[in-house]
Parts: structure tokens; C-alpha cells; sequence
DNA sequence: TTATATAATGAACGAGTGTTCCATTAAAAA
DNA sequence: TTTTTAATGGAACACTCGTTCATTATATAA
């Protein structure tokens, strides 16, 4: 019948993915794009729409890989807590050096992004933050069950001040990147504020 | 001699920085800036030079109106660690609403620029965030000294700690505004980790 | 081999970007 | 009142933006 896309979808999606954490959604042009992931305008926009839809699915990609790496925390290690710990310390001192950026691309996004000029955009990245923090909530929750954490605590509590932690750091890391620092700072989330 | 200009300089840059914190560096634009500020390129690039040093010079304006504001809430309280949990509350419960950004405008530049495509605004912004956290580490010093905060403390660690919080919390907020919540997550800034 | 369908190309579009330039305006100095 | 000097207004510049579309290339079906 006819021919058939010759370039990896998911591929294209990756170097997008990578383009738009590092420089953001305004910092990132169209011949930015084109160039980093060697397709022309036409063949673009025939699979994706258009930039926003890119990013998009960039991000929704990018929130998808997070998923993976958590679940993958989760499985390696003995109980639902210490998966958590694996996965924030993965998170925030894995990204120090050779990705995009060390701070988060949903973050980042929400930080950017305004209801006034990118409504739909930052909608979706604050959805996406939101999963992760209802991920969180579940894990604790199981937690709780297994009698790792008291069970006087609040689930959803503990996964917001669990986010916020995750967020100061790794912006905070843009500013510090000393692992020793990070490091000790990853440690003091679940044994107290260093003032106590 | 000659005419003299007749618009108020700081007041257009209080403008114009109002305009960055909400929108970002790439998201204004000159012709956003000149409608806001209502002048003319002739009279904005006389007077500033450039986009990025209208820039520059609006997140000091900023930082500096933010260092105004921890001076204020040091002198209205009776101790420094007062002063410090004052304007902490300040900052993050009195900009949920009414402002551009309920974020810090040096922590949403650090976070957009890059070192590839704005290496000076980046380094100023990193600098402008480095004077807070000297700022904070001189208060709890003090705080050490008066014998409010432990004095096997490190005041650094201490400040940093606190940028952090503060980071993480005004970020989360652009999410999840809700006051109490927030409110919880400020008090407990200073009394430990809610996992314990 | 030919016909068909779709992918890929890349020039080009109108709008918007940061910035420049200079005629005009107007206030202070002579 | 005249001269001087700098501020102002706004058209225009070269470039980049996101996007479109007519054309070309090519894999598959007939």
C-alpha cells in the first residue's frame, strides 16, 4: 500500500523529551528541535501537531520514565520505605551530572508555564506532579500497614512533605551540587529537621 | 542644560520586574515590557541598554525589596530566630495570592536559564540566592549565640536547610495552595521532620 | 512493472523578536 | 528669547518564531 515512518517514534519523543528539560518550553524553538532530532518541519508536524503538542507528550514521556524508575525501586528492595529511599536518592543525586537538567522537567514546567499564555500545559504538568504524589501516598500507606511508619501518621501528609523535600533539593542542587551535602540532606528527610 | 526624564526609574523597574517574576525571561517580551511599562524602545533601551540588563537590574530590585522585608520582620520581633520564622511566613503565606508568581522570582530564573544560553543572568541569579542564604546563616549565628537554636549546630547546614524549605514550599504552593496545609509545613520547618 | 498511498523535504509565510535610528519635543542654560 | 542638550516616539531593521504546503521520494499492493 504505502511507505512507513522510518525514525523511531519514542526515539524522536527522547531527544525531545531531553531538549525541552534542559532548556525549558520558551527556550526551546522549533529549529531547535528539528535540528536535535533530525526531522524537518513537514515530517514534525505530520506526527505531532504542532510544539505544544510535543511537548505534551514530552512530558507525559518523561513522567512515564519517572513511573519506571520508581517501580523498579520498589522491586529491588525489601519494603515499600526503603523503595522510597532508593528512588529519592536516585532521583536527586543521580541527576546531578550529565542530564539535562538536575531539577525536575514537571517542576521545572510548572515553574515556567502560566494559566495566562500555556493553560493546557501547565494543567498537565501539575496532573502529573499530582500522580506522583498520590504514588507516594500509596507507598506510605503500605507502609503504614507494615508498621515501618506509626500509624498515627497521615499518608497524604507524609507524601506532600515528601514532594517538597524532593523539589528544595534538586532546585537547590542547581545552586549546591556538593554530594556530600545532598547526600546528608537525602538522609535527614526521614529521620527529622537538622534543627532537632 | 537639557530635558530631564519624567518617568519615575524605579517605579518602572518595579514594573518591569513584576512583569519577569510572572512571566519568566523568555516568556517577556520587549513589546510586553514596553506596553506594561508604557515607554517607548527609545526611552527603555536609553535608559537600560538591553533586555537582559533591564533584567539583571529587576531581579536585584527584587532581591533586594526581599532583603528589605527580613530586615522588617528582624526588627519587629524580639529575637532573630523570631525575625526569621516571621518573615518565612511572610514569604510564603503572603504571596499564595495578589503576586505574579507565588514562587521566588531568583529560584524560577534559576531554574529557566542556563548556563549555554544565559550564563550572566544565571551567575547573578546564583549570586543574589547565595546573599539570602549568608543572610540566614548570619541570623541563626545570632540565634546560636542568644542560645535559641542548640549550639552543636552548624549555622551553614542550618541556612541551607532553610533555603530549601522555603524553596520546596513555595513551589508546592503553586500546586497546592491551601493555607493550612502550607501554614502546617512552615511551623514545622522548625520543629522536625513530620516522620517523627 | 506499474499504480497507489503516504512519508519526507524544505522553501516560504505572516507574525513576532530584540534592537536601532533619527526626527521631534521640551526643559534647562545662556 | 535663543541656544543647547538630552529625552521621547515610533517606524523600521534583520532575524527568528511556529507553522504550512506543494513537491518529491519510496515502500507496498496490484
Amino acid at each position: 500500500m504505502s511507505k512507513v515512518a522510518k525514525f523511531d517514534r519514542e526515539e524522536v519523543i527522547q531527544k525531545a523529551t531531553n531538549l525541552y528539560w534542559g532548556k525549558g518550553y520558551h527556550g526551546t524553538s522549533m529549529r531547535n528541535l528539528q535540528t536535535a532530532i533530525d526531522l524537518r518541519p513537514g515530517s514534525i508536524y505530520a506526527t505531532f501537531g504542532s510544539k505544544d503538542n510535543l511537548f505534551k507528550e514530552s512530558i507525559q514521556y518523561y513522567a512515564n520514565k519517572t513511573g519506571e524508575v520508581l517501580e523498579t525501586c520498589l522491586d529491588e528492595t525489601s519494603s515499600p520505605l526503603e523503595g522510597l529511599k532508593l528512588f529519592i536518592r536516585k532521583l536527586v543525586i543521580e541527576n546531578l551530572e550529565g542530564k539535562p537538567s538536575c531539577m525536575c522537567m514537571i517542576v521545572k514546567s510548572i515553574s515556567e508555564l502560566t494559566d495566562a499564555d500555556n493553560k493546557e500545559l501547565l494543567d498537565e504538568a501539575k496532573l502529573l506532579l499530582a500522580n506522583v504524589e498520590n504514588k507516594f501516598a500509596e507507598i506510605i500507606t503500605e507502609a503504614i500497614e507494615l508498621g515501618e511508619i506509626n500509624s498515627d501518621k497521615d499518608a497524604k501528609e507524609l507524601a506532600s512533605y515528601v514532594q517538597i523535600q524532593i523539589i528544595g533539593l534538586r532546585t537547590y542542587a542547581r545552586v549546591n551540587s556538593n554530594i556530600e551535602t545532598i547526600n546528608k540532606f537525602v538522609n535527614e528527610i526521614f529521620i527529622g529537621s537538622p534543627f532537632h
